[in-house]
DNA sequence: GCATCTACTTTGCATTTCAAAGTGGATGTC
DNA sequence: GACATCCACTTTGAAATGCAAAGTAGATGC
């Protein structure tokens, strides 16, 4: 199988918005919605939808819990979470180093 | 602006099988449709659509020609080809290395 | 008590992706 | 010498994806 194939590479994390979350969470875990809108530029919309997919996929849980009376979402990156965005780094490493 | 920011990232070379004909192509310039077929293992009408739309935004540039008898497209990486993918790699190496 | 704000979620449209079907010329096959 | 088949792509239409506008629900201001 080539280091060019396209199929290897983990589809939930390539998404573009996905991928500054997933990169973002692995620094910071757990992230507030807020914060985490802020540093991916991105709209509630939208990160709402991502992270819906990334808890689909087993790799982020969402925690409902309030800051005083005000609603507050923590998202976590889960074990598995973890593990798939290791194997992503290690993917898309090799195949950009291909290319010096 | 945020290192996570998703809209930084180009999105016409992010596309998961655009990014490995780039990646290949970074590394083998010109090279023949059929042998970046098997590289990236694309289906043809996947390749040929991802090719044009590469094409449309100036990165490759499709040259057709004949081997003996038989047609030959050959897809050359362009100048702008090259600078946006480098451009990319930056981008994204800087986005993956927050992540350690 | 009405309007506004904060923190999200839902919805509907527009774009993108994909592979099956199509095209067109060269090459066997009898 | 016609008919089928193969090679090298392109076109097409259906399905998935991405996006932000609109919606919801509770708290706060006036």
């Amino acid at each position: 199988m080539s280091k060019f194939d396209h199929t290897e590479i983990d589809d939930v994390i390539h998404g573009r918005l996905r991928l500054g979350i997933m990169a973002y969470l692995s620094t910071v875990s757990p992230a507030p919605f807020v914060e985490l809108k802020g540093k991916v530029n991105a709209t509630d919309g939208n990160l709402s939808t991502h992270l819906t997919k990334l808890e689909e996929a087993g790799y982020v849980r969402i925690e409902k819990t309030f800051s005083g009376k005000k609603p507050l979402t923590l998202v976590h990156l889960t074990k598995q979470g973890r593990a798939s965005w290791i194997a992503y780094l290690n993917r898309i490493q090799s195949l950009l180093s291909a290319a010096e």
